[in-house]
DNA sequence: CTGAAAGCGCTTACAG
DNA sequence: CTGAAAGCGCTTACAG
């Protein structure tokens, strides 16, 4: 049997003997009703299996209860985080989320979605200022929150970390155990993270007179191959770095594998640090020194500010910037170490 | 500004001076208009900016162009790559996706939202049968697939790969390398993938007189740190195993970390092995050896059943399976190797 | 407290 | 080829 045929509201109404609109206040939770009608509506609804259809009542409200999220690739673990906190935070109240990448145009389709009533509004966990459309968007007052990746030129709602901070964390810190030799493993500055920990980065070196010398910055890709690939360059130097800060963890994870397999002991021969702490930096066979993004916090504070924003439209964007730690593990222990480890020769 | 207030296909009609129904007709791209019609609504449309509302055309046509993705915990690094798939494959036919976990009764929230026409159908990627609403739905034809997991007692399309075969090579690799101290890390038998896994292994083990000796058999949640515990407590055995089999990638890599942490060294003494091949398990750091699932081909066959099955609710259940591989990695490599890495002490 | 009616913004027979 | 009209399934003033 496919019983795909739709029970309505009047069918309920039908069986209770009441008014659809009656059946309509009741599945409502209206208050105005007498307790021996709602019953009877309770019941037949329960009795026929009755939804109400979400279309409709969206159409008449004009809320749907769903919300986009607009991220880079999953393939980047950071953003698995981020999109596991949107899903628990959204179900928790009572939204459903709906998922695009940045790859597939998914900035144009989010912003279209709005304007097509399919969503609430959107999160976005990876926004350039690339996209006109996106822009004048946001611009334009359309209920949208960017976290993670913040765009100075709009005004919205905006939550991020510290990217600065962590980025000059970085750099006091290989200051001060005397790394002299400092690669910089990133990318394309299109993202305001990138960009923050890079001048992070760079400012507090240059405070103490140091420098990432231009044969050892590495642009390439934001992936794992990417980031080996750096690491496999900078190894292959005569005057090889002995500190390397990458961009985020996917690339750092990257390089972890390149000194692996150059068999360059880490850290007794070079620092690695990455930026995000994901889950696996803390594997003990990664073990990798990283900034920590408070990701459940942004998370949290974005979806209130949309629900609020869709409350209350005209209210002031507020841009909010949370605090990183840096968490220091076996990527750059200072003690020197040997340790077998599995390895396919 | 905030021009949240709709432009409609009337707005339209107007500036081009037409009848709404034109709108209607030409935005939908139908044939039997003149080229001068048609024109005039095109640039109306592009001059208002408009932008059809979905909600109101799927409450006519009942299909909304979205479908839901149900995924066990995004922390197994499986469902990102089948959430990755899902949306590129969903994308490339002009769907949206929903996403839901089985945490938050994700399952039945995903057969609601079916009912409430929120979404055409459901991809079930980590069904198990313990919900009698999900069966109910499922067995009265609602349009579902599941891929990944399947459940028996339940009539509809099912794409899932040989998770038998895949646990049979592996205790065929086993027993073709002598491995004599065999134990098997899992987890509950809930899902199909799980149950099937265990007994092709433990059907190969029988049938050449072995077995998993009741001492090194773990049951753990699925998580890193499952496997992690499981695999600490095997070497802490007098007689510890010389081979492990973990009924995931995700445990895998954590007994990886146990082993590593625990100084044994892999694979020389012992061997480990996962079922997923998810990416990482090809970093070389990790280097686990593992079946691969085609994921890919999983979801686009889950897809394509359930565009199908739209289209014709009343075909046939299909059930597709597809042959695994094993994957020979570092974690079982036989040759002796000694090699150094980071470690914090 | 309840019902009749309008309307959310579309699509699609039905006429012409 | 185009328009007037009905209707998808709800919600919500407006009466009573």
């Amino acid at each position: 049997m496919k019983s795909r045929s739709q029970i309505t509201s009047h069918d309920i109404a039908k069986v209770a003997k009441v008014s659809q609109a009656t059946v309509s206040r009741v599945l409502r939770g209206a208050e105005n009703v007498s307790d021996e009608v709602r019953i009877r509506v309770v019941e037949a609804a329960r009795a026929l299996n009755y939804s109400p259809n979400a279309l409709a009542r969206a159409m008449r409200t004009s809320r749907i209860g769903v919300i986009g999220v607009v991220v880079a690739r999953l393939s980047n673990p950071l953003y698995t985080e981020i999109l596991r906190a949107v899903n628990e935070v959204a179900a928790d109240s009572g939204l459903r989320i709906v998922l695009w990448d940045t790859e597939g145009a998914g900035e144009v389709a989010a912003i279209d979605a709005i304007r097509q009533s399919l969503v609430d509004g959107v999160i976005f966990a990876a926004a350039t200022h690339t996209s006109p459309v996106l822009k004048e968007a946001i611009a334009s007052g359309a209920p949208v929150v960017l976290i993670n990746r913040t765009v100075d030129s709009v005004e919205c709602d905006q939550v991020s970390s510290d990217n600065f901070a962590g980025g000059a964390k970085v750099a006091d810190y290989f200051i001060q155990h005397m790394r002299r030799r400092i690669a910089f493993v990133s990318g394309v500055r299109e993202a305001s993270t990138i960009r923050e920990r890079e001048a992070g980065f760079l400012d507090v070196l240059a405070r103490e007179g140091l420098s990432v010398d231009s044969s050892l910055l590495r642009r390439v890709p934001f992936t794992h191959e990417g980031g080996r690939m750096a690491m496999r360059s900078l190894l292959e130097l005569s005057d090889a770095p002995d500190a390397v800060f990458c961009a985020n963890d996917l690339l750092a994870l990257g390089a972890l594998d390149a000194a692996f397999e150059m068999r360059c002991p880490v850290p007794d021969k070079c620092w690695i640090v990455g930026f995000d702490d994901v889950e696996m930096a803390s594997w003990s066979t990664l073990s990798l020194t990283t900034v920590r993004q408070p990701v459940r916090t942004l998370v949290e504070d974005g979806i209130r500010l949309l629900l609020d924003r869709l409350d209350n439209p005209a209210r002031e964007a507020e841009q909010i910037v949370h605090p990183v730690d840096l968490m220091i593990r076996g990527s750059t222990g200072r003690k020197p170490y040997v340790h077998e480890s599995r390895r396919q020769l």
